[in-house]
RNA sequence: GGGUCGGUGCCCGAGCGGACAAAGGGAGCGGGCUGUAAACCCGUCGGCUACGCCUACGGAGGUUCGAAUCCUCCCCGGCCCA
Protein backbone atom coordinates (compact mmCIF):
# COMPACT_ATOMS: atom_id res chain seq x y z
CA UNK A 1 0.00 0.00 0.00
CA UNK A 2 1.33 3.79 -0.55
CA UNK A 3 1.07 4.94 2.89
CA UNK A 4 1.56 8.60 1.22
CA UNK A 5 -0.92 8.27 -1.44
CA UNK A 6 -3.62 7.00 1.06
CA UNK A 7 -2.68 9.83 3.37
CA UNK A 8 -3.23 12.38 0.55
CA UNK A 9 -6.93 10.57 -0.46
CA UNK A 10 -7.82 10.90 3.30
CA UNK A 11 -7.33 14.61 3.63
CA UNK A 12 -4.41 14.29 5.81
CA UNK A 13 -1.93 16.38 3.77
CA UNK A 14 -1.29 19.53 4.82
CA UNK A 15 2.95 20.28 3.45
CA UNK A 16 5.78 18.06 3.03
CA UNK A 17 8.96 18.85 2.04
CA UNK A 18 10.41 17.80 -1.12
CA UNK A 19 7.21 15.20 -1.94
CA UNK A 20 8.77 13.23 -4.63
CA UNK A 21 11.97 13.15 -2.66
CA UNK A 22 9.91 11.78 0.50
CA UNK A 23 8.16 9.68 -1.81
CA UNK A 24 10.87 7.82 -2.70
CA UNK A 25 11.72 7.00 0.63
CA UNK A 26 8.78 5.64 2.03
CA UNK A 27 8.95 3.14 -1.05
CA UNK A 28 12.48 2.09 -0.57
CA UNK A 29 11.95 0.42 3.00
CA UNK A 30 11.08 1.38 6.67
CA UNK A 31 11.44 4.66 7.73
CA UNK A 32 11.71 5.91 10.94
CA UNK A 33 9.06 8.15 12.00
CA UNK A 34 8.39 10.43 14.77
CA UNK A 35 5.64 12.56 16.11
CA UNK A 36 5.84 14.43 19.62
CA UNK A 37 3.21 14.52 22.59
CA UNK A 38 3.91 16.61 25.33
CA UNK A 39 2.38 16.63 28.69
CA UNK A 40 -0.10 19.54 28.98
CA UNK A 41 -2.39 17.64 30.77
CA UNK A 42 -3.00 14.34 32.50
CA UNK A 43 -4.75 12.75 29.23
CA UNK A 44 -4.27 13.29 25.44
CA UNK A 45 -7.06 14.82 23.22
CA UNK A 46 -8.83 14.44 20.11
CA UNK A 47 -5.64 16.94 18.89
CA UNK A 48 -3.00 14.24 19.35
CA UNK A 49 -5.43 11.53 18.23
CA UNK A 50 -4.10 12.55 14.67
CA UNK A 51 -0.35 11.86 15.41
CA UNK A 52 -1.24 8.64 16.90
CA UNK A 53 -3.32 7.50 13.60
CA UNK A 54 -0.99 9.32 11.54
CA UNK A 55 1.90 7.02 13.28
CA UNK A 56 -0.28 4.17 13.37
CA UNK A 57 -1.41 3.82 9.55
CA UNK A 58 2.53 4.71 8.35
CA UNK A 59 3.93 1.96 11.00
CA UNK A 60 0.49 -0.14 8.63
CA UNK A 61 2.31 1.02 6.10
CA UNK A 62 5.32 -0.91 6.70
CA UNK A 63 7.38 1.96 8.95
CA UNK A 64 8.60 1.99 12.28
CA UNK A 65 6.91 4.79 14.43
CA UNK A 66 8.36 6.81 17.72
CA UNK A 67 5.89 8.49 19.86
CA UNK A 68 7.92 11.00 21.64
CA UNK A 69 6.43 11.90 24.95
CA UNK A 70 7.75 15.85 25.76
CA UNK A 71 9.10 15.45 29.27
CA UNK A 72 11.91 18.11 28.36
CA UNK A 73 9.55 20.31 26.03
CA UNK A 74 6.49 20.41 28.15
CA UNK A 75 8.18 22.08 30.64
CA UNK A 76 8.94 25.19 28.02
CA UNK A 77 5.29 24.96 26.50
CA UNK A 78 5.24 25.15 22.98
CA UNK A 79 4.16 28.83 21.77
CA UNK A 80 2.75 27.83 17.87
CA UNK A 81 -0.60 28.29 18.20
CA UNK A 82 -0.81 30.33 21.21
CA UNK A 83 -1.50 33.50 21.72
CA UNK A 84 -0.59 34.23 25.24
CA UNK A 85 2.33 33.26 27.62
CA UNK A 86 1.95 29.75 29.48
CA UNK A 87 2.49 29.09 32.80
CA UNK A 88 4.83 26.72 33.52
CA UNK A 89 4.69 23.51 34.48
CA UNK A 90 5.84 22.69 37.97
CA UNK A 91 7.85 19.03 38.17
CA UNK A 92 4.89 17.10 39.98
CA UNK A 93 2.41 18.43 37.87
CA UNK A 94 3.98 17.33 34.96
CA UNK A 95 4.54 14.05 36.26
CA UNK A 96 1.50 13.31 36.46
CA UNK A 97 0.58 14.10 33.04
CA UNK A 98 3.27 11.86 31.89
CA UNK A 99 1.97 9.08 33.83
CA UNK A 100 -1.44 9.72 32.59
CA UNK A 101 -0.25 10.00 28.35
CA UNK A 102 2.34 7.29 28.63
CA UNK A 103 0.21 4.51 28.71
CA UNK A 104 -2.33 6.13 26.08
CA UNK A 105 0.47 6.37 23.77
CA UNK A 106 1.23 3.06 24.27
CA UNK A 107 -2.56 1.94 23.46
CA UNK A 108 -2.34 3.26 19.55
CA UNK A 109 1.01 1.49 18.22
CA UNK A 110 2.09 -1.93 17.82
CA UNK A 111 4.98 -2.31 19.83
CA UNK A 112 5.87 -5.86 19.18
CA UNK A 113 5.98 -5.69 15.50
CA UNK A 114 8.98 -7.16 15.16
CA UNK A 115 10.93 -4.97 12.60
CA UNK A 116 8.39 -2.20 12.96
CA UNK A 117 7.52 -2.24 16.38
CA UNK A 118 7.29 1.15 17.69
CA UNK A 119 8.83 2.79 20.04
CA UNK A 120 8.32 5.08 22.82
CA UNK A 121 10.60 7.48 24.06
CA UNK A 122 10.74 10.80 26.22
CA UNK A 123 13.09 14.01 24.72
CA UNK A 124 14.16 14.44 28.63
CA UNK A 125 16.42 11.68 28.46
CA UNK A 126 19.00 13.27 26.16
CA UNK A 127 18.00 16.75 27.19
CA UNK A 128 18.53 16.93 30.92
CA UNK A 129 21.71 16.00 30.90
CA UNK A 130 22.94 19.03 28.87
CA UNK A 131 24.36 21.76 29.79
CA UNK A 132 23.00 25.52 28.67
CA UNK A 133 27.28 26.13 27.03
CA UNK A 134 27.35 23.06 25.47
CA UNK A 135 23.38 23.59 23.96
CA UNK A 136 24.14 27.22 22.78
CA UNK A 137 27.44 26.40 21.46
CA UNK A 138 25.66 23.07 19.38
CA UNK A 139 22.84 23.57 18.38
CA UNK A 140 22.30 27.65 18.87
CA UNK A 141 25.27 27.90 16.76
CA UNK A 142 23.31 26.62 13.72
CA UNK A 143 20.54 28.36 14.12
CA UNK A 144 19.73 32.27 13.24
CA UNK A 145 17.74 34.82 14.78
CA UNK A 146 16.19 35.75 11.47
CA UNK A 147 15.27 31.99 11.22
CA UNK A 148 13.57 32.03 14.58
CA UNK A 149 11.84 35.25 14.27
CA UNK A 150 10.77 34.58 10.70
CA UNK A 151 8.84 31.50 11.97
CA UNK A 152 5.26 32.46 11.88
CA UNK A 153 4.41 30.96 15.61
CA UNK A 154 6.77 33.68 16.44
CA UNK A 155 5.84 36.01 14.05
CA UNK A 156 2.10 35.79 15.50
CA UNK A 157 2.79 36.27 18.94
CA UNK A 158 5.21 39.30 17.79
CA UNK A 159 2.49 40.82 15.90
CA UNK A 160 -0.23 40.39 17.92
CA UNK A 161 1.58 42.51 20.98
CA UNK A 162 1.28 39.87 23.37
CA UNK A 163 4.68 39.03 22.65
CA UNK A 164 6.70 35.97 24.33
CA UNK A 165 9.26 35.03 26.72
CA UNK A 166 12.98 33.90 26.08
CA UNK A 167 11.80 30.60 27.04
CA UNK A 168 9.37 29.86 24.83
CA UNK A 169 10.94 31.63 22.39
CA UNK A 170 13.71 28.73 22.52
CA UNK A 171 10.97 25.42 22.38
CA UNK A 172 11.80 25.31 18.82
CA UNK A 173 15.54 25.04 19.48
CA UNK A 174 14.58 21.97 21.62
CA UNK A 175 12.73 20.70 19.06
CA UNK A 176 14.74 20.87 16.48
CA UNK A 177 17.59 19.46 18.93
CA UNK A 178 14.94 16.91 19.65
CA UNK A 179 14.93 15.78 15.71
CA UNK A 180 18.40 16.02 15.64
CA UNK A 181 19.05 13.68 18.42
CA UNK A 182 16.86 11.26 16.58
CA UNK A 183 18.34 11.03 13.47
CA UNK A 184 21.74 10.80 14.57
CA UNK A 185 20.53 7.64 16.67
CA UNK A 186 18.05 5.96 15.83
CA UNK A 187 18.33 6.99 12.30
CA UNK A 188 14.91 8.94 12.08
CA UNK A 189 14.37 10.78 9.03
CA UNK A 190 10.49 11.86 9.32
CA UNK A 191 9.06 14.13 11.44
CA UNK A 192 4.83 14.49 11.47
CA UNK A 193 2.36 16.89 13.06
CA UNK A 194 -0.37 19.51 13.01
CA UNK A 195 0.38 22.10 10.57
CA UNK A 196 1.13 24.28 13.30
CA UNK A 197 4.40 22.24 13.82
CA UNK A 198 5.86 22.98 10.23
CA UNK A 199 8.26 26.14 11.57
CA UNK A 200 9.85 24.09 14.44
CA UNK A 201 10.06 20.74 12.60
CA UNK A 202 11.71 22.58 9.62
CA UNK A 203 14.01 24.16 11.47
CA UNK A 204 15.38 20.42 13.07
CA UNK A 205 15.78 19.59 8.99
CA UNK A 206 17.67 22.12 8.84
CA UNK A 207 19.74 21.42 12.06
CA UNK A 208 20.09 18.08 11.00
CA UNK A 209 21.42 19.17 7.62
CA UNK A 210 24.47 21.22 9.39
CA UNK A 211 24.82 19.56 11.74
CA UNK A 212 24.95 15.85 10.33
CA UNK A 213 24.84 16.90 6.25
CA UNK A 214 21.87 14.80 6.01
CA UNK A 215 18.47 15.21 4.54
CA UNK A 216 15.49 14.98 6.58
CA UNK A 217 11.75 14.77 5.95
CA UNK A 218 8.51 16.36 7.50
CA UNK A 219 5.07 15.77 6.82
CA UNK A 220 2.32 17.81 8.36
CA UNK A 221 -1.58 17.43 8.52
CA UNK A 222 -4.22 20.14 8.42
CA UNK A 223 -5.47 21.22 11.78
CA UNK A 224 -9.41 19.86 12.34
CA UNK A 225 -11.57 22.75 11.81
CA UNK A 226 -15.63 23.26 11.19
CA UNK A 227 -16.70 24.27 8.12
CA UNK A 228 -16.91 28.10 10.44
CA UNK A 229 -13.26 27.65 11.02
CA UNK A 230 -13.49 26.77 14.91
CA UNK A 231 -11.41 23.84 16.28
CA UNK A 232 -12.66 20.61 16.42
CA UNK A 233 -11.45 18.83 19.18
CA UNK A 234 -14.20 20.35 21.22
CA UNK A 235 -17.32 19.78 22.23
CA UNK A 236 -20.13 22.27 20.69
CA UNK A 237 -19.42 23.60 24.26
CA UNK A 238 -16.21 24.05 23.70
CA UNK A 239 -15.38 21.36 26.15
CA UNK A 240 -12.16 19.39 25.19
CA UNK A 241 -12.60 15.81 23.85
CA UNK A 242 -10.48 13.93 26.16
CA UNK A 243 -9.41 10.45 25.04
CA UNK A 244 -9.30 9.32 28.47
CA UNK A 245 -12.48 7.26 29.94
CA UNK A 246 -11.68 9.41 33.23
CA UNK A 247 -11.70 12.66 31.97
CA UNK A 248 -14.84 12.04 29.25
CA UNK A 249 -16.43 8.99 29.64
CA UNK A 250 -17.17 7.20 26.62
CA UNK A 251 -20.57 7.68 26.15
CA UNK A 252 -20.22 11.80 25.95
CA UNK A 253 -17.51 11.21 23.89
CA UNK A 254 -19.74 9.29 21.63
CA UNK A 255 -22.38 11.86 21.77
CA UNK A 256 -20.09 14.76 20.63
CA UNK A 257 -18.99 12.62 17.25
CA UNK A 258 -23.05 12.09 17.35
CA UNK A 259 -23.39 16.35 16.93
CA UNK A 260 -21.26 16.49 14.03
CA UNK A 261 -22.29 18.30 10.89
CA UNK A 262 -23.49 17.02 7.76
CA UNK A 263 -20.58 18.36 6.30
CA UNK A 264 -17.94 16.85 7.71
CA UNK A 265 -18.61 13.55 7.94
CA UNK A 266 -17.20 12.28 5.33
CA UNK A 267 -13.83 14.21 5.86
CA UNK A 268 -14.22 13.17 10.00
CA UNK A 269 -14.32 9.20 8.49
CA UNK A 270 -11.35 9.71 5.94
CA UNK A 271 -9.23 11.48 8.75
CA UNK A 272 -10.16 9.67 11.73
CA UNK A 273 -11.04 6.33 11.08
CA UNK A 274 -9.44 3.57 9.42
CA UNK A 275 -11.95 2.58 7.19
CA UNK A 276 -11.05 2.13 3.70
CA UNK A 277 -11.84 5.15 1.27
CA UNK A 278 -14.29 2.44 -0.26
CA UNK A 279 -16.02 1.71 2.10
CA UNK A 280 -15.91 5.61 3.67
CA UNK A 281 -17.28 6.14 0.21
CA UNK A 282 -20.21 4.25 0.37
CA UNK A 283 -21.11 5.60 4.36
CA UNK A 284 -21.06 9.04 3.21
CA UNK A 285 -22.98 8.48 -0.56
CA UNK A 286 -25.51 6.42 1.45
CA UNK A 287 -26.00 9.47 4.51
CA UNK A 288 -25.86 11.91 1.54
CA UNK A 289 -29.30 10.07 0.25
CA UNK A 290 -30.72 10.21 3.77
CA UNK A 291 -29.27 12.76 5.86
CA UNK A 292 -31.64 12.73 8.35
CA UNK A 293 -31.01 8.98 9.03
CA UNK A 294 -27.64 10.37 10.86
CA UNK A 295 -26.21 7.09 9.57
CA UNK A 296 -22.37 8.77 8.79
CA UNK A 297 -22.83 10.43 12.15
CA UNK A 298 -23.42 7.03 13.58
CA UNK A 299 -20.67 5.34 11.72
CA UNK A 300 -18.43 8.10 12.64
CA UNK A 301 -18.93 8.12 16.32
CA UNK A 302 -19.12 4.46 16.51
CA UNK A 303 -15.54 4.16 14.87
CA UNK A 304 -13.46 6.70 16.79
CA UNK A 305 -15.08 5.47 19.91
CA UNK A 306 -14.17 2.17 18.90
CA UNK A 307 -10.23 3.20 18.22
CA UNK A 308 -10.07 5.32 21.34
CA UNK A 309 -12.23 3.04 24.14
CA UNK A 310 -13.24 -0.54 22.69
CA UNK A 311 -15.59 -2.37 21.71
CA UNK A 312 -17.67 -2.80 24.77
CA UNK A 313 -16.96 0.88 25.72
CA UNK A 314 -18.72 1.33 22.36
CA UNK A 315 -21.44 -0.88 22.53
CA UNK A 316 -22.51 0.96 26.04
CA UNK A 317 -22.17 4.11 24.82
CA UNK A 318 -24.29 3.04 21.43
CA UNK A 319 -26.78 1.59 24.02
CA UNK A 320 -27.17 3.98 26.16
CA UNK A 321 -27.51 6.68 23.55
CA UNK A 322 -30.48 4.44 22.11
CA UNK A 323 -32.48 4.62 25.34
CA UNK A 324 -31.93 8.13 25.62
CA UNK A 325 -32.99 9.65 22.19
CA UNK A 326 -34.58 6.39 20.70
CA UNK A 327 -37.48 8.71 21.35
CA UNK A 328 -39.90 5.45 21.16
CA UNK A 329 -40.71 3.56 24.85
CA UNK A 330 -41.66 6.58 27.91
CA UNK A 331 -38.94 6.78 29.87
CA UNK A 332 -41.40 5.17 32.84
CA UNK A 333 -41.49 1.93 30.65
CA UNK A 334 -37.82 1.72 30.42
CA UNK A 335 -36.77 -1.75 32.18
CA UNK A 336 -34.73 -1.12 35.39
CA UNK A 337 -31.61 -3.25 34.28
CA UNK A 338 -31.69 -0.63 31.43
CA UNK A 339 -31.71 1.83 33.44
CA UNK A 340 -29.05 0.71 35.65
CA UNK A 341 -27.22 0.61 32.50
CA UNK A 342 -27.82 4.51 31.62
CA UNK A 343 -26.77 5.63 35.13
CA UNK A 344 -23.68 4.09 34.41
CA UNK A 345 -23.00 5.67 31.24
CA UNK A 346 -24.64 9.56 32.04
CA UNK A 347 -23.29 11.79 34.32
CA UNK A 348 -24.88 10.40 37.75
CA UNK A 349 -24.35 11.04 41.18
CA UNK A 350 -27.03 10.52 44.48
CA UNK A 351 -29.66 12.65 45.28
CA UNK A 352 -28.40 14.83 48.85
CA UNK A 353 -31.48 13.82 50.05
CA UNK A 354 -35.44 13.05 49.15
CA UNK A 355 -38.05 15.80 48.96
CA UNK A 356 -34.95 18.22 48.20
CA UNK A 357 -36.13 21.31 45.86
CA UNK A 358 -35.70 21.09 42.19
CA UNK A 359 -33.60 23.98 42.12
CA UNK A 360 -30.80 21.99 44.57
CA UNK A 361 -31.27 19.00 42.63
CA UNK A 362 -30.56 20.58 39.35
CA UNK A 363 -27.46 22.32 40.81
CA UNK A 364 -26.28 19.21 42.66
CA UNK A 365 -26.33 17.34 39.26
CA UNK A 366 -24.23 20.14 37.41
CA UNK A 367 -27.42 20.82 35.39
CA UNK A 368 -27.01 24.06 36.13
CA UNK A 369 -24.02 26.18 37.37
CA UNK A 370 -26.11 28.22 40.48
CA UNK A 371 -29.05 28.45 41.41
CA UNK A 372 -29.90 31.21 39.57
CA UNK A 373 -29.37 29.43 36.57
CA UNK A 374 -31.28 26.00 37.82
CA UNK A 375 -34.58 29.12 38.16
CA UNK A 376 -33.70 30.66 34.82
CA UNK A 377 -33.75 26.69 33.31
CA UNK A 378 -37.12 26.08 35.25
CA UNK A 379 -38.66 29.31 34.09
CA UNK A 380 -37.34 27.80 30.22
CA UNK A 381 -39.19 25.31 30.22
CA UNK A 382 -36.07 23.35 29.52
CA UNK A 383 -36.30 21.21 32.86
CA UNK A 384 -37.48 17.52 32.69
CA UNK A 385 -38.01 15.26 35.54
CA UNK A 386 -38.48 11.44 33.82
CA UNK A 387 -39.15 13.07 30.71
CA UNK A 388 -41.54 15.45 32.17
CA UNK A 389 -41.26 18.89 32.19
CA UNK A 390 -41.27 20.69 35.11
CA UNK A 391 -41.29 24.84 35.55
CA UNK A 392 -42.07 25.05 39.16
CA UNK A 393 -38.98 26.28 41.26
CA UNK A 394 -41.05 24.72 44.55
CA UNK A 395 -41.25 20.83 43.03
CA UNK A 396 -39.41 18.66 45.21
CA UNK A 397 -37.92 15.51 44.26
CA UNK A 398 -38.98 12.89 46.30
CA UNK A 399 -39.69 9.24 46.63
CA UNK A 400 -42.22 9.08 44.36
CA UNK A 401 -39.82 10.14 41.46
CA UNK A 402 -37.55 7.36 41.65
CA UNK A 403 -38.12 4.90 39.04
CA UNK A 404 -37.58 1.12 40.06
CA UNK A 405 -37.15 2.76 43.73
CA UNK A 406 -33.93 4.31 42.66
CA UNK A 407 -33.35 6.57 39.78
CA UNK A 408 -34.70 9.94 38.64
CA UNK A 409 -33.60 10.68 34.81
CA UNK A 410 -33.03 14.50 34.37
CA UNK A 411 -32.70 16.15 31.31
CA UNK A 412 -31.92 19.77 30.72
CA UNK A 413 -32.69 21.08 27.13
CA UNK A 414 -32.45 18.41 24.83
CA UNK A 415 -29.49 16.20 25.67
CA UNK A 416 -27.86 17.19 28.55
CA UNK A 417 -28.80 14.17 31.18
CA UNK A 418 -28.20 13.13 34.28
CA UNK A 419 -28.83 10.36 36.57
CA UNK A 420 -29.48 10.78 40.53
CA UNK A 421 -29.66 8.11 42.22
CA UNK A 422 -31.54 7.06 46.01
CA UNK A 423 -29.96 8.92 48.41
C1' G B 1 14.27 56.31 32.57
C1' G B 2 10.85 60.25 29.96
C1' G B 3 6.32 61.02 27.23
C1' U B 4 1.76 59.16 25.76
C1' C B 5 -2.47 55.94 25.27
C1' G B 6 -4.82 52.16 27.65
C1' G B 7 -6.47 48.07 31.48
C1' U B 8 -14.64 47.28 31.76
C1' G B 9 -18.68 41.19 32.74
C1' C B 10 -16.47 34.34 29.20
C1' C B 11 -14.27 37.31 24.72
C1' C B 12 -14.42 41.92 21.77
C1' G B 13 -16.05 46.59 22.94
C1' A B 14 -19.14 51.30 24.47
C1' G B 15 -19.67 54.24 28.79
C1' C B 16 -16.34 59.10 31.14
C1' G B 17 -20.06 61.90 38.43
C1' G B 18 -26.40 59.90 39.42
C1' A B 19 -31.43 56.93 35.10
C1' C B 20 -25.13 51.23 35.37
C1' A B 21 -25.30 44.63 36.90
C1' A B 22 -23.09 48.60 32.95
C1' A B 23 -25.01 49.83 25.27
C1' G B 24 -23.70 46.71 21.09
C1' G B 25 -21.56 42.29 19.04
C1' G B 26 -19.69 37.29 19.63
C1' A B 27 -19.65 32.87 22.41
C1' G B 28 -22.64 30.19 25.88
C1' C B 29 -27.45 28.57 27.69
C1' G B 30 -32.53 27.66 26.46
C1' G B 31 -37.27 27.71 23.33
C1' G B 32 -39.38 27.26 18.20
C1' C B 33 -38.48 24.78 13.39
C1' U B 34 -35.74 20.04 12.50
C1' G B 35 -32.71 15.12 11.79
C1' U B 36 -29.78 14.61 19.05
C1' A B 37 -28.06 18.77 12.01
C1' A B 38 -27.08 23.58 9.43
C1' A B 39 -29.55 28.12 8.62
C1' C B 40 -33.17 31.12 10.70
C1' C B 41 -36.61 33.32 14.48
C1' C B 42 -37.37 34.28 19.77
C1' G B 43 -35.76 34.45 24.81
C1' U B 44 -31.84 34.45 28.29
C1' C B 45 -27.08 35.42 29.83
C1' G B 46 -23.03 37.99 38.10
C1' G B 47 -24.97 35.92 42.74
C1' C B 48 -28.60 35.45 46.63
C1' U B 49 -32.89 33.67 51.81
C1' A B 50 -35.02 37.74 45.09
C1' C B 51 -40.38 43.63 43.70
C1' G B 52 -35.07 43.87 47.71
C1' C B 53 -29.95 42.88 48.92
C1' C B 54 -24.72 41.61 47.92
C1' U B 55 -20.49 41.45 44.70
C1' A B 56 -18.37 43.66 40.22
C1' C B 57 -15.55 47.99 35.81
C1' G B 58 -6.45 46.34 37.06
C1' G B 59 -4.97 47.15 42.87
C1' A B 60 -4.99 50.35 47.28
C1' G B 61 -6.52 54.84 49.23
C1' G B 62 -9.23 59.62 48.68
C1' U B 63 -12.95 63.60 47.03
C1' U B 64 -18.43 63.50 46.88
C1' C B 65 -25.04 62.86 49.39
C1' G B 66 -23.45 59.63 45.20
C1' A B 67 -17.73 57.08 41.22
C1' A B 68 -16.73 52.33 36.07
C1' U B 69 -16.64 57.64 35.45
C1' C B 70 -12.72 62.89 39.36
C1' C B 71 -7.77 62.89 42.42
C1' U B 72 -3.22 60.24 44.52
C1' C B 73 0.01 56.20 44.63
C1' C B 74 0.99 51.30 42.82
C1' C B 75 0.81 47.05 39.24
C1' C B 76 0.39 45.50 34.02
C1' G B 77 0.35 46.31 28.50
C1' G B 78 0.80 49.20 23.62
C1' C B 79 3.23 53.15 21.04
C1' C B 80 7.01 57.12 20.77
C1' C B 81 11.65 59.11 22.71
C1' A B 82 16.28 57.92 25.51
Amino acid sequence: MDVLADLDARGLIHQTTDRQALAKRLESGPITVYCGFDPTAASLHVGNLMGLLTLRRLQLGGHRPIALAGGATGMIGDPSERSAERNLLDDEALAANLEGIVPQLRQFLDFDDGPHAARLLDNRAWTVGVGVLDFLREVGKHVTVQQMVGKESIRNRLDDGDGLSYTEFSYMLLQAYDYLWLAENVECELQVGGSDQWGNIVLGIDLIRRRLGRAAHALTWPLLVRPDGTKYGKTAGGETLWLSAETMSPYRFYQAWIGVDDADVGRLLRQLTFLEMDEIRDITAEHQADPGRREGQRRLAAEITRIVHGDAATAAAVSASEVLFGGTASLSEVSAPALAFVASEVPSAPLRALDASVVDVLVNAELAQSRSDARRALAEGSVYINGDRTTEPDRLVGANDLLYGRYVLLRRGKKRWHVATAP
